[in-house]
DNA sequence: CCCAAGACCTGGCGGC
DNA sequence: TGCCGCCAGGTCTTGG
């Protein structure tokens, strides 16, 4: 899936087509996802000015005057803007169409995303409530890192890929930042000191900002609001590498698995 | 509380 | 060409 970057690509390419209209129709063709679409979606939605558009890790929030429309990507997930006559996929199934005609399409082959909706302030969904600080917000630092960490034994790369930690540091770039930062991924998260943590944090805001600069990574369905693929694909230097030669010091990659993930890190350049 | 593993799905790929 | 097992961007749930 989509992690941050994928997700804030998602967000800037639908938000300009969107907000400020009112949605006209709510067609679910597949209510199936990881939790039912609601029943009631269509009715709650129809009528409705979309008022504004954000991101909390890796959840989308739509605000609506009466409540907001939460949508998760899952793993393989994607929502753009179609033209109302685009013929419709097998795994196209939710279309939310605005009074213009433009139309919200949300894709998802696995089915593991989610989209809810919701009364309260979202923040204190239950999904919501438990998230760990935005990477891009100043409470995410090496610091913090440190804090959070102290006594904990799980693998470093596990620690960060924690929700309850950081929000939106997936796999990719949870492999790219540990490597960038010269740390081995198999450290226990207690044993790594203040100063690394600091690289780290660094580390973890640059390779997600130049994520976002590239439209995200597409490594087969991603598609940005637009429609387009992300092209950050082309800066990773170990994502999907595994026993390729490391493009910093030319050593074999190394792939392991954490937590049923592939990690891959260069033996060389993490310690 | 902490941690590891299982669960949920479909589809693409490599190997035979 | 066909079938089989394995793998994939996430994260909630369960069990020790």
């Amino acid at each position: 899936m989509p992690e941050l970057p994928e997700v804030v690509v998602t967000l800037r390419g639908v938000s300009p087509h969107i907000v400020g209209k009112r949605v006209v129709s709510v067609a679910v063709r597949e209510a199936r996802l990881r939790w039912p679409v609601p029943e009631e979606l269509p009715a709650l939605l129809c009528g409705q000015a979309l008022l504004e558009g954000r991101q909390r890790g890796k959840y989308l929030l739509f605000r609506f005057a009466e409540g907001h429309l939460m949508i998760h990507l899952g793993m393989s997930g994607s929502l753009r803007i179609v033209r109302p006559d685009t013929p419709v996929g097998k795994h196209d199934h939710v279309d939310i169409t605005f009074a213009d005609g433009t139309v919200l399409r949300y894709t998802d082959p696995r089915r593991f995303g989610t989209i809810q909706w919701l009364v309260d302030a979202p923040e204190q969904h239950p999904l919501l409530c438990h998230l760990g600080p935005e990477p891009f917000a100043e409470a995410f630092s090496g610091d913090y890192l440190y804090q959070a960490s102290r006594g904990r034994k799980v693998p470093v790369k596990q620690f960060l890929m924690d929700n309850k930690v950081v929000v939106g540091v997936g796999n990719i770039y949870a492999n790219e930042s540990l490597f960038r930062s010269g740390i081995r991924p198999t450290v226990a998260a207690g044993k790594v000191s203040r100063a690394r943590f600091g690289v780290l944090a660094e580390q973890v805001r640059e390779v997600l900002a130049r994520a976002i600069e590239q439209g995200g990574t597409t490594l087969r369905d991603f598609v940005g609001g637009d429609g387009k693929p992300g092209y950050f694909k082309q800066q990773l230097y170990v994502y999907g590498r595994g026993g390729e030669n490391c493009l910093q010091c030319g050593a074999l990659l190394r792939e392991v698995r954490q937590g049923q993930r592939a990690t891959v890190y260069c033996p060389g350049c993490q310690r």
